[in-house]
RNA sequence: GCGCCUGUAGCUCAGUUGGAUAGAGCAACUGCCUUCUAAGCAGUGGGUCAGGGGUUCGAAUCCCUUCAGGCGCGCCA
């Protein structure tokens, strides 16, 4: 629908010989009796043009040639344009929705360019938490929006299993191991404390029994933090524990890019080289630095510690330069808000390397506070204890996790209160949209069983017209609009704009529902409302399985 | 101290990239199941869009400032 508007105004601003602006802005009117569609169109023309809004508008309208769509185009206010759509134009638009489904939705606005989605990323020194959860709904949910959209989309895990922290990973369970045989080796300061450990030294000691190797590293003293086979050991248990929580979540990764890799096959130095025959590389008091602030960023910051060690922020450049060399057309990362403050030396890299730096969107996450009836939910990393997101999808289940993730937008703070969650009522709004669905479905069948050729069948355009309450048209308008809410939360790369579109259409089925029942004696009344079902059905189960939320059938 | 994010109904949050009279859910009160699923529906009340100033035809939205909360500001990751 705001595509046919787009399309008469831009025909109208060229007969006037006006200039194209870049978008034509298309909105619903705040009230029905304005219209279906309004464009501030002549407002915003009204500085270049030097005319009052009104007479541009009027003049616009008088431009426009082709109107067969609409019953009423008229000026209002201080200069919008309001379009009131024919029945029969609206008819005609849901006949190809049914016809089309999926093919109508979708607007083409990627054309195949590459995409690179990075999300989650956690290190794997412990199980995922809430907020982990949090980026993983939305990397997915976008990945898929994005892929809907006709963009060539890879989705990706960047695992830093190289470093400090996978080492004091690997020394804690090292110093657990040690335990385990009554030895006692001094815990590491800032070691990894959570149950998880102790299990994974456990799991070390057993295997050895098993190829009758019992003992082996007892009292043995590694050096720490050079990589050695329990920080390995370690890192892998974590990494599987990792993918099987993400895989109980309902989300997949195309490519698991390990850092250690990135250093085993010189991708590191080979960034660093790189910046240095640029110039952009010098050394001071022992350390190697990168020249940040010529590139926008507050200091410059050092890639080689004097100790020898590189910094994350090192293999983060090779990361970088990996995914802009491997012909990505945009890179889209999704992080923690608590690394905001690392996104200017990033972007840095990339402009010293030679790209521009829009290619790189850095999608921020807020922060997730727990709760339980309202009351937080303590939790402390360093003791250990801590919720973690494998535990609150067994409490409340993926669909109502996911859902909850993205009814807020990325960078609000988000408040979980498990209880409100697991609530199966109406404070979940998962359950509100999900059951539009299966209420359909649960007609569907009725339908089949009373003869009908089953709602799923339907398509008889000639009936529609049939569909007369006026319940009826604002459900055909909405269905209608589901294409511009896709396109926008393309552009906008925000998933949540679907979720609150599944609401309020599901909050227009029910009452619906309600008032009007669909089978009824009348046979053609029957079918043109089983064809408004499926209408609604249909979009109800693309949008969620945009966001990667289950449609059942039945509830 | 500097930077980023946030501040909208009692609570949790939307607000279509600056548009018309600011929205939803929950909570509160009142009703609706012998007809397609009551995880539903109908109705009632609820606002200084944190405060102030500015930009313009027009601001919850952009700029400045004050206040409040969160997060950053390492040769940590």
């Amino acid at each position: 629908m705001t595509e046919i508007v787009r399309k008469i105004l831009s025909g109208a601003l060229v007969a006037m010989g006006a200039p194209l602006p870049e978008r034509i802005e298309v909105e619903v009117p705040k009230d029905e009796s304005m219209g279906d569609l309004a464009t501030p169109l002549a407002m915003s023309l009204a500085k270049a043009l030097k005319r009052p809004p009104r007479k541009i508008a009027e003049e616009i309208v008088e431009n426009i040639r082709d109107r067969g769509d609409f019953e009423r185009i008229e000026v209002a206010g201080p200069g919008f344009i309001n379009f009131t759509f024919r029945r029969e134009s609206l008819y005609r638009s849901f006949s190809e929705l049914l016809r089309r489904e999926e093919a109508f939705f979708r607007k083409d606005i990627g054309k195949g360019r590459k995409i690179l989605v990075e999300f989650v990323s956690a290190n794997p020194t412990g199980p995922l938490h809430l907020g982990h959860g949090r980026g993983a709904a939305l990397g997915a949910a976008l990945s898929n929006l994005l892929a809907a959209a006709g963009f060539s989309v890879t989705k990706e895990y960047y695992i830093n299993d190289a470093g400090r922290q996978v080492s004091l990973l690997g020394e804690s369970v090292f110093a657990r191991y040690q335990e385990l045989f009554g030895i006692s080796y001094p815990f590491p300061e800032d070691g990894y404390r959570g149950d998880y450990v102790l299990g994974i030294a456990r799991r070390i000691k057993e295997s050895e029994e098993e190829k009758n190797e019992g003992g082996k590293y007892k009292g043995l003293n590694f050096e720490f933090p050079q990589s050695n086979y329990f920080t390995s050991y370690a890192c892998q248990q974590m990494l599987s524990v990792i993918k099987s929580d993400l895989e109980h979540f309902g989300v997949t990764f195309d490519v698991w890019q390990s850092e250690k890799e990135l250093y085993d096959k010189n991708e590191v130095s080979g960034a660093i080289d790189y910046l240095r025959q640029k110039g952009f590389v010098y050394e001071d008091e022992g350390a190697t630095w990168f020249k940040a602030t010529l590139f926008g960023d507050e200091k410059d910051r050092v890639l080689i510690k004097s100790g020898g060690q590189h910094t994350y922020f090192a293999s983060d450049i090779a990361y970088h330069k990996k995914k802009v060399d491997g012909s990505f057309d945009e890179l889209i990362d999704i992080w923690g808000a608590d690394h905001h403050g690392y996104i200017p030396r990033v972007r840095a890299a990339l402009e010293a390397l030679g790209y521009e730096k829009e290619r790189l969107k850095v999608l921020l996450v807020q922060m997730v506070s727990l709760l339980r009836s309202g009351k937080p939910v303590q939790m402390s990393k360093r003791a250990g204890e801590f919720v973690t997101l494998r535990e609150v999808i067994e409490e409340v289940g993926a669909d109502t996790t996911k859902f909850v993730f993205l009814t807020r937008k990325a960078d609000s703070h988000l408040e979980f209160d498990l209880e409100v969650a697991k609530a199966a009522s109406a404070e979940n709004p998962v359950y509100y949209v999900q059951y539009a669905n299966a209420r359909i479905n649960s007609i569907f069948r009725n339908a089949a069983e009373k003869g009908f050729t089953g709602g799923a069948g339907i398509n008889d355009a000639n009936l529609l017209p049939l569909l007369s309450e006026p319940e009826e048209t604002r459900l055909i308008k909405k269905i209608l609009l589901y294409p511009a809410v896709f396109e926008a939360a393309v552009q906008a790369r925000e998933p949540h704009r679907i979720t609150y579109y599944l609401q309020e259409l599901a909050g227009m089925f029910h009452p619906y529902y309600n008032r009007h029942r669909i089978l009824t004696d009348e046979r053609e009344l029957s079918s043109a409302r089983l064809s408004l079902c499926r209408g609604v059905a249909s979009v109800l189960k693309d949008g969620l399985r945009l966001l990667g939320v289950a449609a059942p059938e039945k509830m």
